[in-house]
DNA sequence: TTGAAAGCGTTACCAG
DNA sequence: CTGGTAACGCTTTCAA
């Protein structure tokens, strides 16, 4: 009779463990939560239990209880068939990963095209209690889901900086000053007719880029009603199209600074299509430098965005909030160095991978 | 008196609902799982409701009860300073979050450097209840992962060919016949001198195509014994540290199969630095083909492993495993197509990013 | 220092 | 067709 035929194969749980080491469930509980007022001998005889019933928490019970779900949701602003291709994407959700496991949440990732599919997944990841807060990856110019998710209670970080000033918490660089230097460094470099490629207008870090080259483009007497811009997805093609639109517009540009690697090298076919030689005719920068920019051909000249940090530093901003000790700044701007390789003829070698000979600004 | 005071602010939960549409909880959860045996009248009620109080039901505590979180774990045998690094890791993981978000999956990631580690979490997310299944990304020669996980009832699913013979569902291209392919079209180019450079040796896929590779220099009556391979890490100084050896070693080679793309930049740099040229003095041709090695300089030739399918297809199966609907066919071979580049003095122009001439095996 | 009991928000069985 | 009631596995008062 004091043979154990209860159950098939359920999973062993906190009553199991309480029955084998003669003690109340509230007990072993506390040996889990490493409750001080325990007796050394009845801990000690809760563990042996553990160890042999090979016991884990059900965390899924704990959630219920606690109201928590120790997850993060981290919300890609693509439609799924482009996510993750793009290395910011990749390197933002790296630097995620690593700070959520260091500090033991865990991290669920969703895919939305839309902002309206956006809002839908983070609310409802929300209100159902699978996340407790939520990364994300992109700021919009006219977006209400900031708002939203603020109204609703749900806590947040963003990495690139939200167009309103209500938002508390976000991480960045300081894309106006970057773009302005980068512009800035095409214009020592003796360049005059300096053309813009940009990622959709939809988006803050678009703007920001924008504003930063006109900025350098007035100082340098330019009138900023004559700029060349052109804007396009944030893929291959769309940098390639871009560029085409651009060149054909403006045939005398000698150089161009494009706010993404992954159209950079988009736009790097379209002028060798069109018979421009990188950088003898037309010089070439670009954002985020990934290894796609060093190994581009020539290798690209970019504004080194620090990817892997904003990620993290995005998921420590919100594990902190998260944990109830709100940081008193709520934003941080990371800086970005600049990495100069051969497409803007400064390289030593026409090899960048390792080159990162860079310029603090 | 009847002033709602009650809650500070609570989530609506069920109960809410019910008070409000003078109905019991049970039935409001018919309505929500549409039980057909409800009336029209009381379920209309009750979306009413439903909608009044903006009630969402608490996805935690219907996983408790139902044992399942609708969760799907996705393992990245990486560091995380190194995952999603890898377009392989970005790419797959893009088909894995399109399947899930389609079958109403969440997916949850995490990063695992070491085989313990990955163990570790996979087993304690499921034994938590925190996922209902796990998608492995790699499989290893010597590896009690994927044993362990069935011993302890952990449905699972492999990207890429288990060692074993017992594993059910996994998700592969044919890496001993594309690598052969790969080899042969080398041979059939003229090259007789061609050198491997592989991934670490701990991984199925490398000696898979370790394997591919010996077969078609055997056949073009090679001795098995004089062949020219090099093994590196994963990564850009991986695969330039691994060919720098080997063209040391062989400094006749006239071709080099390169079973990784990130890994065939750093042998693009290597080559370069030595002072041989590509194609002219050596052939160059790779796996994978991400957006890398269509704008690589020269443009790599490439085995275009179905990375966002192939991660896609373990998702499908397992979900279907996790459904109660186990395929008959537990595994599915993908077929991989040959991107001929200028890598290989093959290409018509010299930058083939939308160059998908491809040659069916 | 420990135990009993009351939840956490659902679902599902059993009556009616 | 609908309502009570007992789980699901854990944490946390409240008492002792």
């Amino acid at each position: 009779m004091p043979r154990e035929t209860k159950g098939k194969n359920r999973r062993t749980t906190i009553k199991d463990v309480a029955a084998l080491a003669g003690v109340s469930a509230s007990t072993v509980s506390r040996v889990l939560a490493m409750d001080p007022r325990i007796s050394p001998a009845t801990a000690e005889k809760v563990r042996k239990a553990i160890q042999e019933v090979h016991y884990h928490p059900n965390g899924i019970a704990r959630s219920l209880v606690r109201k928590a779900s120790l997850t993060i949701g981290f919300s890609v602003a693509q439609p799924p068939d482009q996510a993750f291709a793009s290395p910011f994407v990749a390197e933002s959700l790296r630097g995620a990963a690593a700070i959520a496991q260091r500090y033991g949440y865990y991290l669920m990732i969703f895919t939305a095209p839309t902002p309206a599919e956006e809002r839908h997944h983070s609310l409802t990841l929300f209100r159902e209690g699978r996340i407790d807060g939520v990364i994300l990856t992109t700021a919009r110019v006219h977006d209400t889901l900031l708002g939203d998710l603020q109204r609703e209670g749900v806590p947040f970080a963003v990495i690139g900086r939200p167009a309103g000033r209500q938002v508390t918490y976000w991480v960045n660089n300081d894309n106006v000053a970057d773009a302005r230097a980068a512009t800035a460094h095409l214009l020592q470099l003796g360049h005059r007719r300096i053309g813009l490629v940009t990622g959709p207008r939809q988006f803050v870090v678009t703007l920001d880029r924008m504003r930063g080259f006109r900025l350098a483009m007035q100082e340098a007497g330019q009138s900023p009603r004559l700029l060349a811009i052109a804007d396009g997805s944030f893929t291959e093609q769309g940098g390639y199209e871009a560029t085409q639109t651009l060149i054909r517009r403006y045939p005398d540009l000698t150089a161009l600074l494009i706010t993404d690697d992954v159209m950079a090298v988009g736009a790097l076919r379209a002028l060798a299509e069109a018979g421009r030689r990188v950088p003898a005719d037309v010089a070439v920068m670009c954002f985020n430098d990934s290894l796609l920019a060093s190994t581009a051909h020539p290798p690209l000249s970019a504004v080194r965005i620090p990817m892997y940090e904003l990620g993290a530093k995005a998921t420590e901003l919100l594990i902190a909030v998260l944990a109830g000790r709100p940081p008193e700044s709520g934003h941080i701007l990371l800086p970005a160095d600049m990495v100069l390789r051969a497409s803007t003829g400064e390289a030593s070698d026409t090899n960048g991978a390792t080159n990162h000979a860079t310029e603090k600004e």
